[in-house]
DNA sequence: TAGATTGTTAATCGATTAACAATC
DNA sequence: TAGATTGTTAATCGATTAACAATC
């Protein structure tokens, strides 16, 4: 194992690993080899070994990867034994999806509150989790300290809120407001570009008939 | 301009192009040099002029680049001025808020049918958009050729579901399922894996403290 | 015209794949 | 032991950046 810079290519994989072991896990196979692994991801055997040798050595030569211990390894890497505190800010449809549909829990956080400007739905709960006023966001933070902030909210308010959680010590934001945020160094934005998404399929669909008309 | 494979990097860099001149279009700046526009991108000139020129020559030396020119055309090349017919299949939580809060019109798509399986929404509207039974799929896709559909269902029946929208027609699939696809070649699938976005936010949050130690 | 900026070719950089000695 | 498979080094491939002639 080398003490190196972990390039953006192999951190975006490591969830997809971390899913296939669960998945295996789950079904309650022992172990698995780069190869055979590879196969089913449709990846090569290379690329899963130099992935996993960023982190340390978790296989065994002539039998590959005991999957238990690996998916731990996986999970490890990536936090989900941390536990990091989470907030949802912004309680409108898509925030209220998320909080219905997504297994925060799963991915290593953990989360009881949501904030919303809207008196109709302050106090009430979703999911288990409670929809405080916004205006409770100072003080929830000083006695929370939660790391991560799920951005939610309508796109003019969201760089004043994104600054507004960073000062309040929030140091990632999962970024759904469709805006390039401005934050400083060691604050981490995930964005969810849901329009940027759509359109790369939108390219697809249009760009693949024409390449069968040139080809014709 | 060379006929050739388009790199995945660069399709994925299109809708973000696509962005910026939209709203530089908007705030009506006439034209902008590569330079400039790599400068508020965060991304090299040279990067641009290489992606740009996949698809022709859309500059002028000494001159740059007419913004309203340049949007039509990258917006030409994702095929937004197609007007591909969009269905919504799955109209829960995630679904109901795709039909408020995203604006499929802008990104090119027409939409005004969703389908799901619950009798309670059934008939009812979601933003000018109908809610069907699932059961009127085949006759509506016969009808209307939608291209593309957004899978908002339950994991248990995303397989099913997008095998039998597949075998009506639909061409792309925006797939919300976190399941990963098995699909014929021809078919496109876009993934929205949230729970992958999210770990990679937990990573970067739990690696970065690790790192300042190690330095200290 | 002179300055600016393109499109493209060449150089560099980084990521993926292949190969293989080490060893379970 | 013999076969299998690792971790790592080397080779290849592709993507990014730099350089520059062409030209508006």
């Amino acid at each position: 194992m080398k003490r190196q810079h972990i390039s953006d290519a192999v951190i975006r994989r490591l969830p997809r690993y971390y899913r296939y072991l669960d998945e295996l896990h789950a079904k309650g196979v022992v172990r698995i080899s780069s190869n055979s692994l590879g196969k089913r991801m449709g990846i090569t055997a290379s690329q899963i070994r130099q992935d996993l040798s960023c982190f340390g050595e978790f296989g065994q030569q002539g039998y590959g990867y005991n999957i238990t211990a690996l998916r731990a390894e996986v999970g490890h890497i990536l936090g989900v034994d941390e536990k990091h505190r989470l907030i949802v800010v912004g309680a409108g449809h898509l925030g209220h999806a998320l909080l219905q549909n997504f297994d925060f829990v799963s991915s290593g956080f953990r989360l009881d509150t949501a904030f919303d400007v809207s008196p109709a739905l302050i106090g009430s709960t979703i999911n288990g989790v409670l929809i405080r006023g916004i205006n409770e966001l100072e003080d929830y933070c000083a006695a929370v300290h939660p790391a991560v902030a799920v951005l939610t909210v309508p796109k003019a308010v969201a760089q004043e809120t994104a600054a507004r959680l960073i000062s309040l010590g929030v140091r990632g934001i999962w970024n759904f407001t469709n805006m390039e945020l401005t934050v400083e160094s060691g604050i981490f934005v995930e964005d969810v570009h849901f329009a940027d998404s759509l359109l790369t399929l939108s390219y697809r669909i249009s760009a693949a008939p024409q390449l069968e008309k040139e080809s014709s």
